[in-house]
DNA sequence: GTTATTTAGCACTCATACAGTGCTCTTTCA
DNA sequence: TGAAAGAGCACTGTATGAGTGCTAAATAAC
């Protein structure tokens, strides 16, 4: 359906919290979903897998939970759906599972330049562009990727 | 998990296969489908869904078929998506069913930012351009829509 | 060192969307 | 009149997404 799972949304929520934080506090799941209103275990899942891929860190214990370890301006959007919904593959031929088509697809070139336009967008897309678009500094990005720049070029 | 339905992906062969036949002459399902290998019913309720957008026009009776009615230069991959999967809503808060954190949610501006991108990059690209992709004409479009180009703007 | 707190790990269940199919009806041409 | 082809309807199976329960291990405080 070409939508950001639950989990991915859960997990850039808690991200943005945790990078609003004082640096170096951790924060528990349990203040954290008392803040954003999540399914408790449902976070703590996402939070867990985001701690095994080194973009937060743990400590158990009383005053435990979770911090930061990527800086949110080199923390990418795919970096995170990548790890929470898996590898970003617009076009399934381009994932692992393959697809059986491609000895005679005739748009499987065309399907892999969309594919590859969204995963730019989404790479160039960070924790700290997500925050600060939220903080009312709308960027001004509409002249980028123009919906018929494009054709113009391919066409000469 | 952010991928193409087989629907559209079908949807889009077939497009691709029509807008290749002469033009005014209509192509049956069972030569299309014996051509592109896809599942025979599926690929009828597919070009149904189309035929209904007016995107190709059908005739019944022997000989009969569908052919293009949109040229393929008018005719927008969002278009084929949201005719055979439902309108692009990378995040769900644009969506009609809506979100149950859009009040408190801080990633909401950014999220729908990230979603309006790529949705341009749907909207900027054309059957034709999908089909002329796979006819070696390859497209310069790299220094459309650069990873990091939006960050300099923001920032400043 | 016992206890309370908090993450880690494991293994489920339930809901929804995707993929695919069967059968009948209507239209159209030979 | 009969064969060909799309239109309509309703259904089944599968995969993914969403969410939960319980137990173990680590850590800090007492
Ligand atoms: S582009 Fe063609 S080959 Fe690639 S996944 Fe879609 S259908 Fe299969
Ligand atoms: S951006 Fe925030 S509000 Fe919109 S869907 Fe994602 S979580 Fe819900």
């Amino acid at each position: 359906m070409l939508r950001l799972t639950k989990r991915s949304e859960y997990g850039l929520m808690a991200l943005a919290f945790l990078a609003a934080q004082e640096p170096g506090v951790y924060t528990s799941v349990r203040e954290i979903v008392s803040r954003l209103g999540t399914p408790r275990r449902l976070l703590a899942e996402v939070l867990k897998a985001l701690s095994q891929a080194k973009v937060v860190e743990a400590t158990r214990g009383p005053g435990g939970g979770y911090r930061m370890r990527t800086p949110a301006e080199e923390l990418s959007l795919s970096r995170v759906i990548a790890i929470l919904e898996g590898p970003v593959n617009v076009a399934r031929c381009a994932s692992e599972d393959g697809c059986d088509f491609q000895e005679i697809c005739t748009i499987q070139e065309g399907i892999a330049q969309v594919a590859d336009r969204i995963k730019r967008v989404l790479d160039g897309y960070t924790l700290a562009d997500i925050v600060r678009a939220g903080s009312g500094a709308a960027p001004v990005l509409d002249q980028l990727s123009d919906p018929a720049s494009h054709q113009d070029r391919s066409v000469a």
